[in-house]
DNA sequence: GCGCATTTCGAACATTATTTCCAATTTTCA
DNA sequence: TGAAAATTGGAAATAATGTTCGAAATGCGC
């Protein structure tokens, strides 16, 4: 995830024979030189947290007392480690800071801070939320890049989708599909990056029989176009922040109108959400500033289908 | 939470989650008298994060700009909030960090560190603890009907992605943003359930600065715009089968002004083929007659992007 | 029990993160 | 449209966190 930019300031500078006065003339270079580091025993520094998780089990490496002490705890309470400042963690696990530094030194980090970013990327990794994201830092372009790109673009696609595993308020979709069943004419609200999803909803619509109307906005009538919505209309408004786009103004007339109103937004803080009657919270992920609509246009597909389907009944 | 919402006769089977109780406490003394708190408004500081959640989700608080993007990211990544420093997190929602203070101020709470707590203990809450066990088999069997279609489109979706992954062409790719970053103006052409993946390409260009014309046909102008097409000009058509759609027609036009064509089909019995100078397949799974526009989406904004950085060199 | 090597401790130090403050900007209201 | 208020960006100041290093303690073999 956002290992690029992150870890570029973790670690650049950090590393500790670089502090040496100069003048001593040690040779700093050479690593392990003094510490038992593990690479010594034929070890690599693990770069994830599985990788640390099974040299921990192994075995194979055998702790004085205060090392298995925070082997241990790392072991034990990983969701602590990942959220707690280093003098927190040795309170806890019964040491003193300098020997979880140690710690991690042995396994050939800079220090607990290094260490302690594979506990924080394992954390993000097993959350709800973990997204495809990049820094805006790594522009530099490569014939290779571009297929790079499109690995995060995908990435993105399939963070949204996972997201609807999760969480997902099928009550309020079932809702959602009644109340636009039930409407005498459907209304699809979308602009910039929504357009393409009430593009293709309008589209699936028609093809499922359903009357309904797109507001596109081309003439600049999308306001006299809602001034005509009925009390037995519904609209489906889309709408993601940054939420400056007409698609507000135009749900208000509606609202006025008594029209229905359903929704499928990216929070709670959507001005649409209190004009709605109903509505659908789904967060798409981004690359590099380039959203997936993957999610909210597989709810789209599935709000069709289930309007065709309950019509048809 | 919207309980405190004006009785509408429209506030019922709202809330996407269906979470949080909002149980504020005692009102607590403001202590600051100089900041606009929300202790002065009634409120009393969030204790935990659901309370906070709440707080933020009831919509009673009008927020400028910039706070309101940190409440949209605070809501939408609390995990980020939770495992970042203040600036990561910062940038990640495209504010400075002195707005996380502010906002974390406001709600009463000594700086962001103060606020933060909340998302720590929030993280470490919903944490396993002690396991590291994956399990992404989240088969809860209560979706219900419509449910099931949702599940099924999202399967279309991922299936769509997965072909990215096992034979894409980037050779072709990689020409084909050569071609369209050389040329002059860009024509996005795209019908039918091509048009959404065209708009979303057209929307993005734009935003990166990359001037293009969508050839929508509003106006049933399309026609005359290709015609006004230059030899240094490109089209990049989208078009799926079955190739009945103008699209095939409207590059024929470009074809003969000698632009370039770029296009994104799903075989090579699409007409387009002969008439590209590149083409990239890229085949959609569909649910239930719905299909996809994930993986055209995605090698869209990748086209995108790899433009927009080329032409920035 | 003695001396050597290893481990641990804890305070001094270096680095990084957070907060504060003020000027610049935008918005609001008359 | 202009003045006042509110909001925001940015850098300096402050606070916190992490790291280093020498001295003390511990364990170990002889």
């Amino acid at each position: 995830m956002q290992g690029g930019a992150r870890s570029r300031t973790r670690t650049e500078g950090m590393n500790a024979g670089g502090k040496v006065p100069a003048g001593t003339g040690r040779t700093e270079a050479a690593p392990g030189k003094k510490a038992r580091s593990l690479a010594a025993l034929g070890y690599t520094k693990p770069r994830t947290y599985e990788e640390l998780r099974a040299v921990l089990s192994s075995g194979t490496v055998h702790f004085p007392k205060r090392l298995r002490q925070v082997a241990i705890f790392l072991w034990q309470h990983p969701g602590d480690v990942a959220l707690s400042t280093i003098v927190q963690v040795a309170e806890q696990a019964g040491v003193q800071p300098s020997t979880l530094v140690r710690f991690a030194k042995i396994f050939g980090y800079a220090g607990f801070s290094d260490l302690q970013e594979l506990f924080k990327d394992h954390v993000k990794g097993s959350l709800p939320e973990g997204a495809a994201r990049e820094g805006p830092g790594n522009d530099a372009a490569e014939t290779g890049e571009h297929g790079h790109f499109l690995t995060g673009m995908v990435g993105a696609s399939r963070a949204s989708l996972a997201r609807l595993d999760g969480d997902f308020d099928f009550g309020g979709f079932d809702t959602m599909v009644e109340q636009l069943a039930a409407a005498e004419l459907i209304y699809v609200v979308g602009s910039k990056r929504a357009f393409p999803v009430a593009t293709y909803i309008s589209l699936t619509l028609s093809q499922q029989g359903v009357r309904n109307v797109l507001v596109d906005n081309v003439g600049s009538n999308a306001f006299d176009q809602v001034a005509c919505i009925g009390k037995r209309d519904a609209v489906l408004a889309i709408s993601f922040s940054p939420y400056n786009s007409i698609t507000p103004d135009l749900v208000a007339v509606a609202s006025q109108r008594q029209a229905r109103i359903v929704t499928i937004t990216d929070s709670t803080f959507s001005p649409l959400v209190e004009l709605s009657d109903t509505w659908l919270e789904v967060v798409e992920s981004d690359f590099a500033g380039f959203r997936s609509l993957a999610a909210s246009l597989a709810v789209g597909m599935a709000l069709v289908h289930g309007v065709a389907v309950r019509r048809s009944e």
